[in-house]
Formats: structure tokens, C-alpha cells, sequence
DNA sequence: CATACATACGGAGGCAGCATCCGTTTTGAT
DNA sequence: ATCAAAACGGATGCTGCCTCCGTATGTATG
């Protein structure tokens, strides 16, 4: 069970090196065309024939999972910034927001995420990403009630489902300026009344 | 242009009933399978060639706000019943429902209707309806606020995005209770804060 | 009723993308 | 140098989109 452990034979040095120029030009793909891009054109561009980009990643979600790995370094990444700050509030609203940057990551994205959210099939591949999503926000909401910021009656899987809606409205190609808007609603949504001396 | 004008020829039979068929099979297609119903599919089933369908609707947008035509006049009926409440309050409310329930009535629908809202293609069928809906839902909300009973801040195109958002959700098979859950949260935003005595 | 004309029909066909299967090649071990 | 496992990749079959044009259908006229 050692790290180093290598069962039988040394894997192949083209499986890794044809796994990763997948993964690079399907990060391009999807930024530029969104998930529903043609993965027969990623294969073309990777260098590979169909038959070794199904190999790898067996179905478009689990090519999509692979990709948004290297991202949600990132995010966590961020993570340990946002607990830098003092205050439970801010930091929830930063988490927000840095989800909701995850999730715009390519246009299309938030509906297979959604569909992974749902969780009926355990073996989709985005099934567990978005877990770990949903209990890191009940965290922050958790903090920052405690510190009596936000309401109550909130819970993180509403905020992930509200930073979601988000990220997908600014997918469709909505202004920024509306997207503050409806952010700003939201927040007035969760946030705790000013507890009025 | 009164409504009788027949110019030059009286317009075939078989083109009123073909539509018909196609507009009955095709709302049929798109509750069981989504906005995303494979076309070819629906003219099959309606008795017709491609062809005839894509004469009369050109495009899936085309044939989908066709469809939605009819579907919107329950909208207008309920407009009725909703004005007849004195609340202003309670009349957003049902409004921003009854937005809701007809954005989800197919899955998917959300998407190209929110393409169609930011409306740079003025030829989009899709267009002209929710510029109505955007502008109805502020005449609620002006309303609304007129009573002190919505925030000031709050815009009709805010809560026409919010209504689309929660139906988007809906169409991704989340529970209705997270969708309760998010519904309120957002009514927390726009309503006004409790103006203490 | 017969004819002529306009109009609409419908399916064949070209194209793109998905996903699979299997003969061939590459690679690591001996 | 040789072998066998492992991976490759492209040919293949399928579905759906959308167009084009020869043909059928329905309407007006003698």
C-alpha cells in the first residue's frame, strides 16, 4: 500500500504522457466551446484517435471531472486565504463567490454539476467534488451564524444551490451588472436582519 | 389589414392542420423529453416529413415559442386572478409562481429562454415574450413597493432572473424541498425588512 | 368535370458527433 | 533479440440536424 509500490509492471510511459495532452487541450476545449464542445475535436487536437480519449475518461463527465481536478486546487487554494480573514461573514461571502467563479469555469458547466448534486448515481465522477462543495459552505454558514451574520434558518446547501443558479445565469451571458444585482439580493436573503440595539 | 383580408388565394387545408399536428405532438415531445426532443422524432409522430417541419418552424427556437403561445395564456388568465387580490405583496408573489411554473414546464427550457432575455438576436422568437414577462414583473414589483412591502433597490429583471433560476434548478431534478428552501431565501432578499413600530 | 397553377409535402442525402470494437503497434520485461 | 501485455487509433454504425427538389395535393378557372 506504500506510495512508490509498483503491482507487476511499470505502467507505460505514453499512457501519462497521452492522459495529459487529453487533459490540457480538453481545458482549452472546454473554455472555449463550453462542456457540450465535440470530444472527437479534442481527441484530433490531442494527437490521439477516439478510442484513447474513451479509454482514459470513459464518458464526458469523467473528462470533465479529471479537468475541474486540477481547478479545484485552486479552490482550495483560496480556501486557506479566506480563513486567513477574522471575520465569519466576509469569509462566507468570499466562498461564495470563489465557488461561483468555480463553477462559471465553463459555459455549461453548472448542469452536469447540478445533475452530479442530485447524487442518484454514485459512480458519476462529479458526485463527490460536489459533496465536499456542499459541506465546506455549511462550514462557512455554520461560522458565520455563530457569530450571528447570517440567518437562522440557512443552510449551506442552499447557498451552494443559490451560487449555482448564479454561476449559471452568468453562463447564459447575462451583464455583469444584473448578475450584481441578483448577488446583492441573495445576500440580503441570507444575511441576519441588523440586530437593531 | 382587418382581420378577414384574403389576399389573392384562400390558404391550403392541409397547411392549418399540419401545424396543429405539429404543435400537439411537439408540446407532447418536449413535457416527456425536454427542449432538447429530437426534432426528426416529432415529425415523424406527427405524420409529417422533416421537410414540413422545418417549413413551418425553421428553427427549434421557432417551434418552441410557438408551443410556449399557447402555454402563455394560462399566464395571462392567471394574471387575471392575481390582480384581484388587494395584497400587492401577496400578488408578486403568485406572480413570480405562475413565472416560474411556465419557465419549467419543459426541462431545459430555461436555457434558451435566458439567451433569448438578453436578446442581441431581435429576430429570436423566443425575445419578444420575455421582454413582456420582464416588464410585467416590474409593474408587481413598483407595486409592491409602493405598499413598502419590497425593497427599494429591487428590480422587475432581478426577480424575472430569480424566477429563472429557480425553475433552471427545478428542471435539474433537485427536490422540492431545496427548491422551497431557495424560494424563501430569496423572497428574505427583495421583501422589505420589517419596519418596526 | 377537367385543367392549370400555386403551394406545400416528404424523403433522400450530406454532414457532424458519439461511442465501440478489434487488428496493429508500442512498450517494458526477460 | 524476443515476447507478451498493454495501449493505440481509425474504421464503423448509429442518431440527429437541416436542405433541396421532384412530386403530390389542394384551389381556382373554363
Amino acid at each position: 500500500m506504500s506510495a512508490g509500490e509498483q503491482r507487476g509492471r511499470k505502467p507505460r510511459a505514453d499512457v501519462q504522457r497521452n492522459r495529459t495532452a487529453l487533459l490540457e487541450t480538453a481545458q482549452r476545449h472546454f473554455l472555449q466551446h463550453g462542456v457540450g464542445t465535440s470530444l472527437e475535436a479534442v481527441a484530433k487536437e490531442a494527437g490521439v484517435g477516439p478510442g484513447t480519449l474513451y479509454r482514459h475518461f470513459p464518458t464526458r463527465e469523467a473528462l470533465l471531472a479529471a479537468v475541474l481536478q486540477t481547478r479545484s486546487e485552486e479552490l482550495v487554494a483560496r480556501q486557506a486565504d479566506i480563513e486567513q480573514l477574522g471575520d465569519p461573514a466576509e469569509a462566507l461571502e468570499q466562498w461564495l463567490r470563489a465557488m461561483e467563479e468555480y463553477f462559471s469555469a465553463f459555459s455549461g458547466l453548472p448542469d452536469p454539476l447540478m445533475a452530479a448534486a442530485r447524487a442518484q448515481e454514485p459512480d458519476n465522477p462529479l458526485t463527490i467534488p460536489c459533496g465536499i462543495l456542499i459541506s465546506a459552505t455549511d462550514q462557512y454558514v455554520r461560522a458565520a451564524q455563530l457569530a450571528g451574520r447570517v440567518r437562522a434558518s440557512v443552510r449551506g446547501h442552499d447557498l451552494f444551490l443559490a451560487a449555482c443558479s448564479v454561476a449559471w445565469i452568468k453562463g447564459t451571458g447575462t451583464e455583469e451588472e444584473s448578475l450584481d444585482r441578483l448577488r446583492t439580493l441573495i445576500a440580503s436573503g441570507y444575511r441576519e436582519r441588523d440586530t437593531q440595539a
